[in-house]
DNA sequence: CGCTTTCTTGAGAGAGATCAAGGGTAGTGG
DNA sequence: CCACTACCCTTGATCTCTCTCAAGAAAGCG
């Protein structure tokens, strides 16, 4: 059972992680949660189930989506460490309105409710994280939002969720944007609005003309400001 | 000069507004904002300029839009009495991601970003506000990302912006819904992501198939679940 | 080396955008 | 009181883009 984490310890602290806190806060933190290893494809939260705890991503990434009773799906964002899952449902008290899937095996950390408010309201640190963390997510609602009303064509939606994947992904970026693109058509067609054939079609497209390269999981945007213009 | 607004004396107070806080804090909200009284149709915030306040909303509605170079815009949502506009941004020192027009004459109180840090740093109620506050802007952009998304058709779209319209503004929920529509088909069409024309049409068959009735200002969806089931 | 998952490419149809033209209503000012 | 303007709504015709259906290739995995 390596799901013996302590907070204290733990390496994975930056700026955009929610455990990046005073040491004071971190011993609260490591009595209040309760770790748990999980595999990958296992779900963490469901869409529509009441939220009763939230969970903090100790490793692993976690896919968020939501999906209409047809079937659809929306790919919001990817959550990795230093992520919260399930915040704003918590602190609006409603049931969550998106669903946690890992992809790969994960180490969470559980905290209930009650715990967790206590937690907030004790530390400014803590408070200000939580609502940061809020505000991130916000920010991915958000983007998905733009890329699907503002984008009037299908090009244009391929090529803003790139963009904002390679914002958020990146490794270089010489002009050119390089990053570890591991979504599969479909999941890209869901990011976007798309369906999966189109986005087949788009990315051949797009290699054709020279703006994306892609081999295996490594992919350059060459010309990002191009891309960027098909949003239009 | 009606811009002596006080925050002790404020009569809007409620479960969905940021200034319901104890007394204490209350005085200290006072002390730091400095109210503004502001016409219709002025820009509060504009997109991708820095953000270095906040803004509460003490009167008057306020319309939230994110739009593209090629003058496509969505409309986010409608904010009201108790809403903060520019939080996220100010949390994340990052530029507005979202324009803020007033439809109405307001009455504002803006807050230094330093400011309106330490407030919320001071007091675990101010945070929990905070927090919730950006979660509310969360679940409106949510909302918008889904319907988008999710909806194959344009009439699944309209019928889910005016559900979600009906439940933040609904009056009588007596199986049907009827509440205040002020939007224009314009501005319904940047919330579903269809075009002003398609909103025409598709009203026109919502009030023919028995589904709509719209007198004035004043809507009704007498059929929600029908509504609902175009969503798809 | 079969099996599943993912990607590729083609052909056809339909939904909605766009362009266009006109009508209704409210506000303004002579 | 009436012209005039501005804004919004309505309806029609056309055309294009993307979805859908289909069939197969490639690639990863036991």
């Amino acid at each position: 059972m390596p799901a013996s984490h302590s907070c204290i310890t733990c390496a994975i602290r930056g700026p955009q992680c929610f455990c990046t806190l005073p040491a004071l806060d971190l011993l609260d933190l490591d009595t209040i949660g309760a770790p748990h290893d999980i595999a990958a494809n296992q779900t963490v939260l469901r869409e529509g189930y009441s939220a009763d705890r939230v969970y903090i991503i100790c490793k692993g990434r976690i896919k968020i989506s939501a999906a209409s009773e047809g079937g659809r799906l929306l790919l919001v964002r990817i959550a990795g460490p230093g992520d919260v899952l399930g915040l704003a449902s918590i602190l609006r008290t409603t049931n969550h309105k998106v669903t946690a899937e890992t992809i790969e095996p994960c180490q969470l950390k559980s905290i209930p409710r009650a715990a967790f408010i206590d937690f907030m309201r004790g530390s400014p640190d803590v408070s200000q994280n939580t609502a940061l963390a809020v505000a991130r997510e916000y920010e991915a609602a958000l983007l998905s939002a733009r890329r699907l009303a503002l984008s009037t064509s299908a090009a244009g939606k391929l090529a803003s969720a790139l963009l904002d994947w390679a914002r958020m992904n990146h490794i270089h970026n010489n002009e050119a944007l390089e990053f570890a693109m591991p979504l599969t058509h479909e999941e890209l067609a869901c990011m976007a609005g798309l369906s999966r054939e189109t986005v087949t079609r788009l990315l051949a497209r797009f290699r054709v003309e020279g703006l994306v390269d892609q081999q295996g999981e490594r992919m350059t945007l060459h010309e990002p400001a191009k891309l960027q213009s098909l949003y239009c």
